[in-house]
DNA sequence: ATTTAACCGAGACGGTACGTCTTGTCTTATA
DNA sequence: TATAAGACAAGACGTACCGTCTCGGTTAAAT
């Protein structure tokens, strides 16, 4: 990640803004068309017409660069507009959720990232940092706590809303139904209600 | 995956079982201090003490490795044992899947295949076919099922009961606590349970 | 500089020799081309079709493969058929000199070689143990010893041979002509006949 | 080279004498620290504590710099006093000459220079311009012509002068002896000597 | 007993990405 | 306008690993 507050007074040529961009389509592109795997840093940069230098200046890694290039299209892709009923919230949420782990660009880089996270230690550092998921969950879940009071703390909470739909899109990759997210959204309602009197 | 069932009466020299050992536990050990990224063929073989053609003779890439060396310990350490009351069962294996998840050997090798799978299209159909998790899930979820009626089809089922250990292992990195597993088997059952008459 | 006397037990693939002559071909063509500085290793590799490890495999420089691609060929390139007076010798030695070094592509090579080990220590040492020069220079001062008793010491005399011709050479880059080389000739004569009696 | 005569009226801010002093004594500095091969134009500038714009500004190449580094020391140390005898003066001479290119600071970037001369045309013609060690040579010749009348042209004879020197220096890095030295003065002037009437 | 076929180890092969270095140029703010 | 600082595109450096090929040697079944 790069730093944002610079001091405006140093000298030397300043950062190129037009080779910070040209770098983050590149990657942008190049994850969609080779796949993360055969995506090199070299490569980046000869899609980008930047020197190797330039991209080694700002970004350790091609992971550190499509966080970069990611992080602000997922957190737009996963917003969802509020519902009055809470059925209807989750499943706006949980679709919103699952169409951009499994369709949107975005949501490819994410996959990707989630997956290199899981061996490489700085990777995993720069993913939790990001903290993609969790601020559109939680708000989904401030907006329906007041009407499903058995609902445990938000981030165990987040877990049940999630979990079932990356089981899916990361283990199986065949993400879930609009069926099966409404089974999921009345199986959390079902959960999270108030236990009836005895 | 290598095939099994061979000609009994091919001619030749027949596969060295001394060296399909050495290499299935040089993969173990090298992810275990190593970790997958700077676990390679080459590294393989010579830690192996073996020829580098010998290893590509048998397996394509070090993902058929890695999932040929684990798959067994996995399904054996998912196991967890038959209790008589549904919440039990299922705190049981809550723990067993985090257990594995998170601390054992197998564990972290299927974690690294589940994330090397994100970007790399053959090595999810390798960890697809493997199926590691199901298996134990579908029998846990066989037991409690004709006392939660409700359950959905053991297929959406499964994402809820792993989703939500899933989510904390590969996406936080810090597992579920005992109090945490109870409460979601407790969410599961709330769910599960049979609606109340109106 | 390779080991020539190779164990001829050796397991694994042995060297390729096609590779061996190719790099020597390409760096004997690339530094008539494009000269001595331009001349990279990846360029040589390259030029010869070959891998870069391959070339590193066996050379550490291009300094040694180019002594390598110009030894046997700067010898024989030297060698001066005896004649029988000591000044006709000589001159025919200037001369096989002058045109080695001013005109012979491993001419062209050598004086490559001895610039380059001006500034580089391990460059010195293996122009040094080559010994292109010498051996050539020792043979006519051998021819003509009987003949001129005041010779001084081989070493010596080799530097009053060889030592204007490389001055010329080296430093001002304008070859002495035949009659400048018949001058050299009568001056060491002169120089090296026994002394009048007194 | 750069121009030392500069226009007086000339606008905007002058060079910079301490930066111009700062590159030329970085130069020196590490051509002896760490050699040529190893001195880079990135290297001075950081050394000079000058921007690296500014070297280019006034320098082509490190050759131009180390030129002009060296020079003004080369020719000073060069000169030997006058002797009255002949054979004393080409001694001294022949001694000063092998001192400077064997032990001084100056005499290392010379060969240096000619070794990159080899290689490189523009270093060449930049050396040859330079002439750094005929007119000493040229003088000690005039000194002793009028004793020695055989002596031929004086570029062949600067030639035999200083061609065995640097035989010793530049091929076999062994500077001769002062016993050596002797016996070289004394062949020359075998050579250069009326002939005796037959 | 010999031949044949497939295995084994070792290690060289052509390729290619790695991350670093230097080159010469360009663009700032400062003097 | 020169300066120090430092970013820029380009490309060589030497290393590591890729997957393949080619050796000598081993081990069994088929001849």
């Amino acid at each position: 990640m790069t730093e944002s507050a610079v001091d405006p007074h140093r000298r030397g040529r300043p950062r190129s803004e037009e080779a910070r961009q040209a770098v983050l389509e590149a990657v942008d592109d190049l994850l969609a068309e080779e796949g993360y795997a055969a995506m090199t840093m070299r490569g980046i940069a000869e899609r980008a017409g930047v020197g190797r230098q330039t991209v080694y200046r700002w970004w350790s890694t091609k992971a550190e660069i499509l966080l970069e290039a990611c992080v602000s299209d997922a957190r737009e892709q996963l917003h969802s507009r509020p519902r009055a009923e809470p059925r209807r919230d989750l499943v706006s949420y949980l679709s919103s959720l699952t169409a951009f782990l499994s369709e949107d660009d975005a949501g490819l880089a994410f996959r990707a990232l989630v997956g290199e996270a899981q061996h490489d230690e700085t990777v995993r550092d720069l993913v939790a940092q990001a903290d993609v998921l969790s601020p559109s969950a939680h708000e989904v879940l401030a907006r329906v706590r007041p009407k499903l009071p058995a609902m445990p703390a938000t981030a165990l909470a987040t877990d049940q809303l999630i979990g079932p739909v990356l089981s899916r899109v990361l283990l199986r990759h065949t993400p879930p139904s609009t069926r099966e997210l409404t089974a999921l959204a009345d199986a959390l309602i079902r959960a999270w209600q108030p236990l009836p009197a005895p």
